[in-house]
DNA sequence: TCGCATGATTCAAA
DNA sequence: TTTGAATCATGCGA
């Protein structure tokens, strides 16, 4: 309200005076009347709007009409949007050029990964699909796991929609109220189309801003429930005790070269349905742990290799010794001799 | 609750 | 990239 004497009279100022456009205005709206009555007629215009709103609402009404039914108003009206375009707009719009917003990309793109916008597709179970993987199993255990991410994810999902979709129908509202009014307004008071698309932008801008935190906090609850759901990672789970005999197995069987290839650990990790980088785990602890403390591992070693011996004979007494990946005889066979065989050698030599 | 066992992770070295 | 070593975190039995 304060904004407005003064720009009625910065635009008695300059419009009277000093807005070429002016005259041709006026010259279009009068077909040429006389200069000093046009003033005249002007200033009369300009008193009446700067009073307006000392005036009852009914007289308020009736001088509302009277101004817009006067010959110059149109004229004056179009002077004064101009004006306020050159001065007052033009340098809130240069104020409000934003560069595109890096930050409300990179939250698009992570829901967008994440399966929470765009198509859905299953609910983000590729997220989930690549956390289980992460997580190091395929266990019963890790599909419930996965089908309560998915879950949760999808509720995620919901809420994001139905709250997005609530912003996208506020803002509609109130963009169409707000353009409503304005344009109502523009009957008493110079508005410009110019204007009233500023004024959507900055409506835009700011549903936009509210929509960004709405993103970012969506987000969040991802990301969190993708930490809580990865930290099952650190959840120790006991292989089974078939899997541990399979693996001791190997282990001391090999025990000149206790590096299982990649063949062996595949063929390992199938055996014990656990994945090739926990057979490498268990093979990176069982060697540490087994040579700091030879003499506690020396029964468990022992069983294993009486264990082998037996199946050994069996097989020769069966006559057949073809592929077992537990036998000693195997080793090269699962081996990958380029590469390991110095650690063969100090790890044999090391343990003598 | 405590201590040990054990799978996972991290980081440096080869 | 793989491995060793240290460490973390959790399970489990006493």
């Amino acid at each position: 309200m304060d904004d407005q004497p003064r720009l009625m009279h910065s635009s008695h100022g300059v419009g009277m005076a000093g807005h070429p456009g002016l005259a041709q205005h006026m010259q279009d709206s009068t077909g040429g009347a006389d200069g000093e009555g046009r003033k005249q007629d002007i200033g009369d215009i300009l008193q009446q709007i700067m009073t307006i709103t000392d005036q009852s609402l009914d007289e308020a009404q009736a001088r509302k009409h009277a101004l817009n039914c006067h010959r110059m108003k149109p004229a004056l009206f179009n002077v004064l949007c101009e004006i306020k375009e050159k001065t007052v707009l033009s340098i809130r719009g240069a104020q409000e050029e934003e560069p595109p917003d890096a930050q409300l990309m990179r939250l698009d793109n992570m829901l967008l990964a994440e399966g929470v916008s765009g198509p859905e597709k299953g609910g983000g179970s590729a997220a989930a699909a690549a956390a289980a993987a992460a997580a190091g199993g395929g266990g019963p255990d890790n599909s419930a796991e996965h089908s309560d991410y998915r879950a949760k994810l999808s509720q995620i999902r919901q809420i994001y929609h139905t709250e997005l979709e609530k912003y996208e129908q506020a803002c509609n509202e109130f963009t169409t109220h707000v353009m409503n009014l304005l344009r109502e307004q523009s009957r008493t008071r110079p508005i410009s189309p110019k204007e009233i698309e500023r004024m959507v932008n900055i409506i835009h801008r700011k549903f936009s801003t509210i929509q960004m935190q709405l993103k970012q906090s969506t987000c969040e609850a991802v990301m969190i429930l993708r930490s809580r759901f990865l930290d099952a990672r650190r959840k120790r789970r006991n292989f089974n005790k078939q899997a541990t005999e399979f693996l001791n197995e190997y282990f001391y069987s090999h025990l000149s070269n206790p590096y299982p290839s990649e063949e062996a650990k595949e063929e390992l990790a199938k055996k014990c349905s656990i994945t090739v980088s926990q057979v490498s785990n268990w093979f990176g602890n069982k060697r540490i742990r087994y040579k700091k403390n030879i003499g506690k591992f020396q029964e468990e070693a022992n069983m294993y290799a009486a264990r082998t011996a037996v199946t050994a004979t069996n097989v020769s007494t069966h006559g057949s010794q073809a592929n077992s990946p537990s036998t000693p005889n195997s080793a090269g066979e699962y081996c990958n001799k380029s590469t390991h065989k110095q650690q063969m050698c100090s790890f044999f030599i090391g343990l003598q």
